[in-house]
DNA sequence: CGCACCCCCTGCCGGC
DNA sequence: TGCCGGCAGGGGGTGC
């Protein structure tokens, strides 16, 4: 499920917990994709939520006494707040605050992590590049991070340690947006075609950001709600439908394991 | 070293 | 109607 605008729409959702204290810890499902440690309810046990941040698709709860809670929803995770603590199916971990709400990671790929560290020392955070919205990220850094790479242009996109956050539905609306075909060697792209993709790259997350991120299946943020900007998409899981721009029918086609889709006349 | 592939897991959808 | 295969937003390990 969630990509940087995902990740980003749930972080935002969540501020209001910034201040209150975890009274209570309960972990049914310590099964995931990382084992949840078993100190993990009593050293959480206690602890007030300062600040929560993003690294990529992570999320950072930064708790009193140096200790931070990371946080990744894998495909299937949501972290929902809830007035009371239902227990439903796939609630993995249930937090009760101190105002007497539930935060809850529901996960039913058991894909997420959550695990508890000092600081930034997480190993999980090791091969984490920089936000494609910062200020590091430039068009000309960008090119000069494609220069001979012969991987698709699609998969560098996706490198968690180049850039962030991105992955498969945003890959491949940039791409679209930029006019540049998936496959395309990173190395071969000119200096104008990176230019077109930074900037549809910027565009594509603000906006997704900007639309509470896509809701393909169930994604939902700390509120439940739903984003809207799955309504928009113009390429992703749209093969054998027409092109927005000129009709053509959308392909579909298998880079790295994972669905990329693009119009063969609007993408060179 | 760079890259493709496979797997972790559950749910859903389309086809037979 | 029901079963089965394929596929799904991520990412890490393996092996070529």
């Amino acid at each position: 499920m969630p990509e940087l605008p995902e990740v980003e729409t749930v972080r935002r959702s969540l501020l209001p917990l910034v201040g209150r204290r975890i009274e209570v810890v309960e972990v049914r499902e310590p099964r995931l994709r990382l084992r949840i440690a078993a100190d993990f309810a009593v050293r959480l046990r206690g602890r007030s939520i300062e600040a929560i941040e993003r690294r990529g698709k992570y999320l950072l709860f930064r708790l009193d006494g140096g200790l931070t809670l990371l946080a990744h929803l894998g495909m299937s995770g949501a972290l929902l707040v809830q007035p009371t603590r239902t227990g439903a199916v796939h609630d993995h971990v249930c937090l009760q605050l101190d105002d007497a709400r539930f935060l809850v990671l529901n996960d039913p790929r058991r894909f997420g992590i959550l695990k508890l560290g000092r600081g930034e020392d997480f190993r999980e955070l090791r091969n984490v590049g920089p936000d494609p919205l910062s200020e590091q990220v430039t068009a000309e850094r960008l090119y000069a991070a494609t220069r001979r790479r012969k991987k698709p242009i699609k998969n560098l996109l996706m490198d968690q340690g180049l850039l962030a956050g991105i992955g498969n539905i945003y890959a491949n609306e940039m791409l679209y947006v930029a006019g540049v075909r998936p496959t395309r060697p990173a190395g071969r792209l000119s200096r104008a075609e990176v230019q077109r993709l930074y900037e549809a790259m910027r565009a594509v997350l603000q906006d997704a950001i900007q639309l509470g991120g896509s809701s393909i299946s169930d994604y939902r943020d700390g509120d439940g709600r739903t984003g809207y900007f799955q309504l928009t998409l113009k390429v992703y899981d749209r093969a054998g439908q027409p092109c927005d721009r000129c009709g053509t029918t959308v392909r579909r086609i298998v880079q790295a394991g994972r669905s990329s889709f693009y119009c063969r006349v609007c993408q060179r």
